[in-house]
DNA sequence: TGAAATTATACTCAATTTGAGTATAAATAA
DNA sequence: TTATTTATACTCAAATTGAGTATAATTTCA
């Protein structure tokens, strides 16, 4: 087996975490607070010290408890992104692997800075009021503009971005950011010194530092997929909620509205709530509240939410 | 931000690739075939070199190149392990990570001794049969002792093997796996010193050098899930095949036999299979031979095989 | 040669799930 | 006290799923 002789460039690994809540109805990623205040935002991350830290989860938690001092949830490795050139690394420099991990939390201190909203990051990801028109009029025809030179990305974008009558599939969250990456029409493309790239962002949407904006996308494509098949959004939630509140959560996750009604029947039969009795005081008819049974009974403990969409906010009238 | 200073131990990056393929009703992974006859097999792996690889994947196609010499369809990123002891490392020798990967072929030499059948290494886990008996008769008396002791892994059993009723999900490969690991019982846990480990492994299955069975276990664990909502199956098969074929290789990497009717029907309104006009030679009558359609035209290119199941080889009849 | 076995394919049918409503109840706000 | 808001119950047709039956086209073997 052949293993790196001594002398060799040292190889560094990043973790770095995506930490994931929601705030009445808006959808936030915690960033930290760094004294000097540049430009582009960043993630909590740190190095994995394997002396220190006998498993990643371990290394992560200790550079979050530093960084932001959030309470997770559910934690979850991500990706290893270890592409030369993603990373704007100086030459002579160690090679740096980062390691991208999702973290829940139901803690958003919505008011504090340092809670972002993720529809900041990725504008053309919120379909809750109908298709954003930045879409059509100005993500589509940069985009067609440069896969007439690439013709080989074709069918990639088309399923990433739903077109020729595909539907748009809200999990690729990844897929949509790396194309746009790709054709250069984003700040990073730039900063990573691609050929192609245009030296004032053609997309809208805020860029974060090194690939923290990729992870981010990944955290995001993975949390809306999960959610339809295991019972994370309860991660997401209070002690006790309403189901308009859970319907809310599940919006705003997955950037499109719901019908009401089917929400609430699946929802009801998947087995996962109690009712607690206690009601809601709000405007309109008080909403019953209701908790996750955490204790696994015998029921069938995946089977999450498998979520039909309804119609857009605007149309609700 | 804190990076590691010179001098601390270094960190030195292993991409291993779990290659996969099925022949004929098995289910079969490729092994390195080593000069010493060393007890244990191995998966293809080698180190992870940024000054050589632009990409993990450059690297992985690399080693694999090398060591086997498969051609590889889809290749996709499982896992990044980086435990303390889960790797057999000598004090004072750079702390190892493993980055694991999934490949795809469909090209098995079934008759090289260098193609394993992957449930050699999990016979629980091919229920093609009915239940594997080793189950009942020796499993779940051993997690059952170890549970009783660790109440708190309780649950996860019970989700992981599908206990009380619940369903036994075919896709929570790694998750038996592991737990296995946990309570001791398989030869690995062993080899990595834990301090339950039963010298002589309890559980039937044949291991793996360092933590490639592990490796393994993600990839089939990620293939059964893949297979219900993406047409990586195609990956597996020759250019043209009959729909009996295509059956039979869901059948081997799911574990369980299915439907044959529903099967068909299920996967010719998919819009994935184009029928060829010609016929296959064999027993019985003659079937179609279909061939995918790479051109993905405007049909919804994911929605792969939602697969229902249906009795038992040996119920068959 | 002709019946039996083998394999493929077409079609049926009830149960369940899904998508999209309508109807009504229980609060607050004007 | 009426409008507005929100919650919840119930309906209904379409589509999907699970589990067959029926029949067709071959080879095998007595």
């Amino acid at each position: 087996m052949q293993h790196s002789k001594p002398g060799e460039p040292q190889i560094l690994i990043d973790l770095s975490t995506a930490i994931i809540g929601t705030d009445g109805g808006t959808f936030q990623c915690r960033l930290v607070e760094d004294d000097t205040e540049t430009k582009t935002g960043r993630l909590p991350f740190g190095p994995f010290v394997p002396d220190q830290h006998r498993t990643m989860e371990i290394g992560l938690r200790q550079w979050v408890g530093e960084q932001v001092g959030v309470e997770l949830g559910h934690v979850e490795q991500l990706y290893t992104f270890a592409d030369r050139g993603r990373q704007h690394t100086t030459p002579g420099a160690p090679h740096v692997v980062s390691v991208g991990y999702l973290a829940l939390t139901n803690q958003t201190g919505g008011q504090t800075r340092a809670w972002r909203d993720i529809y900041n990051f990725f504008p053309w990801e919120d379909w809750r009021d109908g298709e954003p028109s930045m879409l059509a009029d100005i993500i589509y025809p940069a985009l067609d503009s440069w896969l007439a030179r690439h013709a080989e990305r074709r069918a990639s974008a088309r399923l990433a971005f739903g077109r020729d009558g595909l539907p748009w599939g809200e999990e690729y969250v990844l897929e949509r950011y790396e194309l746009l990456y790709e054709a250069g029409l984003i700040a990073e493309a730039f900063a990573d010194g691609r050929e192609n790239a245009m030296p004032t962002p053609v997309v809208p949407g805020e860029a974060l530092q090194l690939d923290h904006r990729r992870i981010l996308a990944t955290a995001v494509g993975r949390l809306r997929a999960k959610l339809k098949y295991r019972p994370v959004i309860f991660d997401l939630m209070p002690q006790t909620f309403t189901l308009t509140q859970l319907q809310h959560t599940a919006e705003t996750v997955l950037g499109v509205t719901l019908h009401k009604q089917n929400f609430r029947r699946l929802v009801e039969k998947s087995g996962f709530l109690e009712a607690t009795g206690k009601m809601s005081k709000a405007r309109g008819r008080p909403a019953e509240l209701f908790k996750f049974r955490h204790q696994e009974r015998s029921e069938r403990p995946l089977a999450g939410l498998r979520v039909s969409s309804g119609r857009t906010r605007s149309s609700e009238a």
